[in-house]
DNA sequence: ATCTATACTTACTTACAAGTAAGGAGGATT
DNA sequence: AATCCTCCTTACTTGTAAGTAAGTATAGAT
């Protein structure tokens, strides 16, 4: 008792899993004290509304996801590497027990939300748009892609295509996301690398 | 009072709205009953159990989609059209009140759904995912489409990015919805119809 | 006229969720 | 040595959700 810390970041990560794994009203305070074994009130010690808790929810996987895009630079300025990155980095969450993104639960919950949770949101989805309209661009201006239309439209579309592709697979299996990982690099792929009619 | 089957079909235009607006654990069935003027147990008289009257909202949807896309086939055998009555179906459901579609806002609950409940989402989705592949295809052999990869492959993306799209939708607005809307029709677009770099 | 099925209402039980108030135990601070 | 701050626990309140059992009103069939 009284580890620095340390409950505090197992109520993330156990709260983590059960909002992605049930919902926003899916999940109650008593599901993430009873397996870490501390009271109820714990909960609300750290995080006294659970607009609180889900608000701190939001900025966590905010951060995950910012300094995985953050390690994908890691493999040298190609952008192919960085969008496998992506597809990588989606695999290891549903593994993880995460089967669909935050923007995909909570946009189902979103009239329940504080200002300040909608707008934690609002930027975690814009953020990602924008990082992946800028890989996007790069590897068309490289040549490692091509693609119609602008950037930041292709970006949208791709992310909404991932989120989606994410609840489907849940529903129907991990084919669906990997015919939607590979949908999109065939999209992307330049002209000599096509396979099909 | 006592009209005959009228509550019944009140009861799921209003649970339906509520189901795609908060999502599975987000309304109750006094939600249901108070606007409809009924009480509670009517509500349990009709569907006995949540599951039940889930269940009953998803096969609802299933018809609702199917009913349009038979309609979209009376615009003649073209493939555009088809698709575009796709994208109208999409807008009207959330001007309607569904901001969000049946299978994105039950791929979160997914766990909680009974087994039927389960078949039937999963019935909903394949049924669209054979449809759009039946119009993508017959599309690109009538020369009104150009992509690369199977039909199959190519439904299955472009239904989780509408899926996606309506959720970045209701999160940004519906420029969202409008700008995927977009992507896809140029992704899509014969060569001559391009417009972009 | 009675019966019966449908479509409810009244009244209730059980369970759990969110949140709070007050107190305790331990380490660090003065 | 006493105090204070952090991190909890105990014990509670209030509200609401799901579901059920038993009764009632009405229409149509017998």
């Amino acid at each position: 008792m009284g580890q620095v810390g340390n409950t505090r970041e197992q109520i993330i990560d156990t709260a983590l899993k059960l909002l992605l794994q049930r919902g926003m009203n899916g999940f109650s305070y008593r599901d993430i004290s009873e397996p870490l074994g501390v009271k109820n009130a714990a909960i609300h010690y750290h995080f006294p509304s659970k607009a609180d808790l889900v608000e701190a929810l939001v900025d966590e996987s905010h951060q995950m996801l910012k300094r995985s895009t953050a390690e994908f630079m890691a493999y040298g300025g190609a952008a192919l590497p960085q969008l496998e990155g992506l597809f990588h980095y989606t695999r290891t969450q549903i593994e993880r027990g995460r089967p669909v993104c935050m923007v995909g639960a909570l946009s189902v919950d979103y009239e329940e939300l504080s200002d300040t949770g909608k707008q934690a949101l609002d930027r975690f989805m814009m953020d990602t748009v924008n990082w992946l309209s800028k890989v996007l661009e790069t590897g068309r201006e490289q040549g490692e892609f091509e693609f119609r239309g602008k950037g930041q439209s292709k970006a949208v579309s791709i992310l909404a295509m991932i989120q989606g592709a994410r609840q489907l697979a849940r529903i129907h299996g991990m084919k669906m996301l990997e015919c939607t990982f590979d949908q999109i690099r065939t999209d992307l792929a330049v002209e000599k690398a096509r396979a099909d009619a």
